[in-house]
DNA sequence: AATATTTTTTAGATTTGTCTAAAATTTTTT
DNA sequence: AAAAAATTTTAGACAAATCTAAAAAATATT
């Protein structure tokens, strides 16, 4: 049912998903950035899918999933979110640690893998960033989330996810004493360089920067 | 210090390696019918091995592995070995379940990723095929076997490896209930047919037949 | 609305790993 | 030792995934 894939393929479908998720629409530019290609590389890969009716797509228009597609995406984060969630969970990996190796694991295609490996897990709904892990029929829990820029003052929340893994953001956190799971309540904000104070309990304030702030996102206790 | 190869690179390399072990000399025909591939693919890769100095190859002659070319088939071993041990121990596979998806995950090549799963399952010497798992220096634990075929009337053995893992060996070995760690004992030949009649503790004698007798290795108690 | 700029696509080349068919070499048989 | 057979290599082609450079289309600017 869910054809064979080259792996180039499937990254270009976990890229595109994550998009059209993040932006909502998708076009060859920003995918080329993404993957680090070039544009050209892109329409010709735009093409192939187009034609394994995986991707909505005409010359010069912006481009989207097919319904077969966006199941193949989903399948793919599924694996990602799950293998983040056993590295970290079983192997103890840091948090920081392993996006990468989940970007190898995920290509492998045992369904049977995916399967077991998410019983012995004992089937997680979000990974380690605070991502939900799709369900073997794709679906995922919804958690009403918050971008901290967003809080209001003096109210408890709890960090649920990050906008993205780049080793340099998860660092930082890590710097700060910041992870999944953290409660936190916002005290102040600056209008200069629109950073926000935090004050986790038990510690010293913390200054998280503008940039920072828009890459976490809380759940309002 | 491991050259970054590529996944067919990589197969080239196991495969070699385990043609050295079981046949000593290793031929361009032979690698050809296990790799499914034709002779002449096998010349082409031959030659880009032997420049990135993993193999000793002569046009014509026979080859083999360089010291760097066998340090990376262990390591390539040891994971494929690793994740047996994994998707048996901890994901309830059917130990005739596992090779397939271990041809797989042994081209994963976080280094830390081994490291981190050897400690998980306590740092296990034999594969559920009973093959020993190279260490992280590739070092592994030889086990005194022997051919069943080779074994007297009436000593106690016990079945320590399979000679391949072809899913159909494994089928009946299932079916004759004969498993890694079985104790048996022979209690007679056949010169007709070279068939062997085992017996296992409370159970009927079973019959094995000359193939089958020559894939199964015992280490006598 | 015409021009300039940006985005996207096409055309043609390159690398990797494979193939077929033919040539070269080695091994076996007579 | 010559002929036959088997093995191995070479030569040339192909598909996948990428690239560069140039052309085409869409968008933005004046």
């Amino acid at each position: 049912m869910i054809p064979n894939l080259t792996r180039a393929e499937e990254n270009y479908i976990k890229n595109i998903y994550h998009l059209q998720q993040s932006a909502g629409s998708v076009n060859t530019n920003e995918l080329a950035t993404m993957l680090g290609a070039k544009p050209a590389s892109i329409t010709d890969m735009l093409k192939k899918l187009k034609v394994k009716k995986l991707l909505q797509y005409e010359p010069y228009k912006e481009f989207c999933l097919s319904i077969q597609g966006k199941k193949i995406a989903l399948s793919i984060v599924r694996k990602h979110r799950l293998w983040e969630y056993f590295l970290v969970e079983k192997l103890q990996f840091g948090w920081d640690e392993v996006h990468e190796v989940a970007e190898e694991l995920e290509h492998v295609s045992s369904k049977k893998l995916v399967e077991k490996l998410d019983a012995f897990l004992n089937y997680p709904h979000f990974d380690p960033h605070g991502d939900p892990i799709p369900d073997s029929n794709g679906k995922m829990r919804v958690q009403q989330q918050v971008n901290l820029v967003d809080m209001p003052f003096n109210k408890q929340a709890e960090v649920t996810s990050v906008g993205n893994q780049s080793t340099q953001l998860l660092e930082l956190l890590k710097h700060k004493n910041i992870h999944i799971g953290t409660r936190l309540e916002v005290k102040r904000k600056f209008g200069f360089d629109n950073s926000i104070e935090v004050k986790i309990r038990n510690m010293q304030p913390v200054t998280i920067s503008e940039p920072l702030a828009k890459a976490l996102f809380v759940k309002p206790l």
